[in-house]
DNA sequence: GCAAATTAATGATTTATTCAAG
DNA sequence: CTTGAATAAATCATTAATTTGC
């Protein structure tokens, strides 16, 4: 526990400064590249990995989220103390999802701020499109070649946010994973081990058994 | 969407069949390693890659569980109404618990066999230890480098599962991280283009100092 | 003033839920 | 309906603030 290894990142202020300049402006969920560069720009303040922003705006994310559903129901409490029986239930469930699916308004011109944290932007949005905002590749940008991005499921959530048809959604982060996995893991899985035994397994004879393991009352609703 | 082009892997029988076999046998998340090492077996009935290897014993386990908690609840419920009042309530959470936490007993003798699975195995629990099983640096086998594997966050589950003290694991993927995100992304943040420095990683300076920012309300109990 | 003890903030994981292809 | 894939919510654990007794 030496000072010199700290088992997890601190955010020098600067980093901090930016990192929540960049969310106020609207960034909530980095591509993979844009991550890339913002860790490098973020690298000039101190140490600091992808993985240190992607977690950050991650958890900002999150936390900002849950912020604001806390305050919004407290406020329909209040109201409801005050109204009572006018406002009807479902009007709460109503706020919250909108809460969860809206995207900063700020972020049109937010994005022209940072663009240049997007190498080869796709055509910006021209206009009130703000659910687009975000889509990195809105064209065919990665066309080329493979993203050269990070790996990891959880950067592919840099993608995401956008609620442009799941379908083009998926392809993209399929994109990034061939991309990625690829280059990381996927050396080549048949030849991987080459030399070694890895013969016709006849491991698992028939040892079989298994058991459970482990349960927590669901209330799985039948849908 | 040609079926040459399928979006998502789809096993071969085979393949199937020796999952299944493997975690009948017990491997309930299988460590970097051996996922590189089934993945590169697998390849021989057919396409696959580290990631659906990764999935499929996920989600499998999780179904897995889940079935048994309905399961174990169905029962419960049959046995409430059977005795009514003569079951203490706390029984059932009791149970889930036990579920939740329980080892697969399997392992021990699934371990041994499927061992080849585990490149540099520490020496062997000799005995009645099955939470260690799974534990691939029981020693100090990572040791030497990196750990060579693959990536994500999601990967590094993969050493999971095992309660030994939470602390150790951290110690483990902390490792992991190291050896990963290291190798993929952090070819050097701050010399992000140059020449791909990517040696004498020495993570972690003097970083220090950050800020506060938002707030919430925990509900932590005082220990 | 200054450590030890508590509490709050937040970086990092894990689990549960969801989505959609086959 | 099953299940591969992905995300978000919940959780854990460590670090920084803050308080407290001397």
């Amino acid at each position: 526990m030496s000072p010199s290894t700290s088992a997890r990142w601190c955010p020098t202020p600067e980093q901090l400064m930016i990192l929540e300049e960049m969310y106020r402006a609207g960034v909530r969920t980095p591509s993979a590249s844009q991550i890339q560069q913002i860790t490098a720009h973020l690298s000039l303040y101190g140490k600091i990995e992808g993985k240190n922003v992607f977690y950050w705006f991650q958890n900002h994310k999150a936390r900002d989220r849950q912020k604001m559903r806390r305050k919004l129901t407290k406020q329909l409490q209040q109201q409801q103390q005050l109204f009572q029986q006018h406002v009807s239930p479902s009007c709460c469930s109503l706020c919250h999802s909108y809460l969860d699916h809206h995207q900063c308004p700020a972020s049109a011109s937010a994005f022209r701020q940072l663009s240049y944290y997007s190498p080869s932007l796709p055509p910006p949005p021209s206009s009130p499109l703000p659910s687009m905002i975000y889509a990195p590749q809105g064209g065919n940008t990665t066309g080329g070649g493979q993203m050269l991005t990070m790996d990891c499921n959880k950067w592919t959530e840099t993608i995401r946010d956008v609620p442009r048809s799941r379908v083009e959604m998926e392809k993209s982060m399929m994109k990034m994973y061939n991309g990625d996995w690829m280059m990381v893991l996927d050396m080549d899985p048949s030849e991987f081990c080459p030399a070694k035994p890895l013969k016709t397994l006849e491991l698992f004879p028939t040892t079989s058994t298994n058991l459970g393991e482990d349960s927590k009352d669901s209330a799985t609703q039948p849908v």
